[in-house]
DNA sequence: GCAAAAGTGTTCTAGCTACACCCATGC
DNA sequence: GCATGGGTGTAGCTAGAACACTTTTGC
């Protein structure tokens, strides 16, 4: 490990950062989860100030000099939703020069998947309305469809058209390797394979094969360990009782 | 498109930024190569000032306010190497908050695939020494082995053993599907088959198959139009020639 | 008995792996 | 003639797509 010369910890102590400009950092979250009809859908709330005042937007926030950029997504999830201890990833980061109208701003975005049921939606202060939008697409682009909003792509505040864009993007890629996927479940110690099916194909957006999906999740998951079943059978409400599995936490 | 209503325009006319603290942001870039023997290399530059004097870094420098992050880390890819017009991907953000000992310092890490005769190694000011290394791992992790200097994981500047093992694993994922490999190329407008298949087992680690690779190369380059023949032949220089082909640029 | 989820079996094929084999050339 | 890279052919296997079919339960 590199122990610092004595040399180095007197330069150290005697050093002031200079008096250049420095952009603001933030993190911005894009939090999915999948709605009761099974749609892609995704946290923003509705700016009550300048600058893009009435837009919507990913939530976030600056970055304190005193947290890592993990601990602020995490600090602003819980913020927003009221959760924590939920795996975050970090997306990309967007630095263009005039994103922000205000003054230069750096944004570290971070994707969260949560179950819709444990979404605890805090507009926060008063100076912000949040909403549920499901993620749907037409010629022009992303439209965004909340309960008592529709949100085009438009109007999205600063760059956050691309953010999203990207973390679908992202979000569809992983979701066949990562385990992102369990994160949607409302119970990941207690689900049934056609719950998960369902997630799939949400995020990917077409039906799968039910005999092919049953094989491949008992050879990806069971056969590694990663998932057990709990021993439990669905209470059978209107058709056959399904197996219960539960996900092992490493 | 958004327009901003007269009051929004009064307000960002208005608008002070708040002095409160802010982190430094800078961009740091991995800079991939291959060596003549086809091992993968790096480039280093050794610290002359503190903190971490002596230990080796991977060249950046601090974001200008008037650029963007891949501007910034254009920029400094000129600066240390001499390249131009090399494409450059994001690979993540670094930002815990001891990563600097002076500082709080965020840095976005870019990464940059180049071929070896192209580069020209800039020591820029004499602040600093730049060396190429080849990439090899034991037990304790990572050891870059230059041709004057050999440096373990513990003895590189800040976080950047992380970040290099981050970008390995990254290329490592990215070369299947994307053109990465192609930018090693000493030349894209004129390589054979061969040349490629050696950065392929160079960055994956292993040996492939002529036969299937050359039948894949075909199916996934030629096929679509990614890569067409010249035309021209190598000039056979103790055996037998072979076809060269061009990478079209879109 | 029908709808719908739960679960099993089987066929067919595209694509990959492994490997054998020929070609061209310089030494 | 042999080493080396250039290039072709093909047998065999496997993952996966498609789909048929059975089970269980509530209505």
């Amino acid at each position: 490990m590199y122990q610092p010369s004595e040399e180095e910890r007197e330069y150290l102590r005697n050093y002031r950062p200079g008096d250049y400009e420095r952009p603001s950092v933030t993190v911005d979250n894009v939090i999915f989860t999948l709605s009761d009809k099974h749609e892609l859908s995704i946290l923003l709330i509705q700016r009550r100030n300048f600058p893009y005042k009435g837009l919507w937007a990913i939530p976030g926030g600056f970055v304190e000099m005193t947290e890592s950029l993990l601990e602020a997504a995490a600090r602003e999830l819980k913020e927003e939703t009221g959760l924590e201890n939920i795996p975050m990833d970090q997306l990309a980061t967007f630095g263009d020069v005039g994103r922000d109208p205000r003054m230069r701003v750096i944004s570290v975005a971070y994707m969260a998947f949560v179950p819709k049921d444990s979404l605890n939606i805090h507009a926060g202060d008063d100076a912000r309305d949040a909403e549920l939008f499901r993620i749907y697409r037409n010629e022009e682009g992303l439209v965004l469809i909340g309960t008592r909003h529709v949100v085009k792509e438009d109007e999205l505040a600063f760059d956050h058209a691309k953010v999203i864009e990207t973390a679908i993007q992202r979000l569809k890629n992983r979701i066949d390797y990562t385990e992102d996927a369990f994160h949607f479940l409302e119970n990941d110690q207690s689900f049934t394979i056609y719950e998960l099916k369902k997630i799939f194909e949400t995020v990917k957006g077409e039906n799968l094969d039910a005999g092919n999906f049953r094989r491949d999740f008992l050879k990806k998951y069971v056969d590694t360990g990663k998932v057990v079943e709990t021993g439990e059978k669905t209470s059978a409400n209107g058709r056959r009782a399904a197996t219960l599995y539960r996900k092992v936490r490493q």
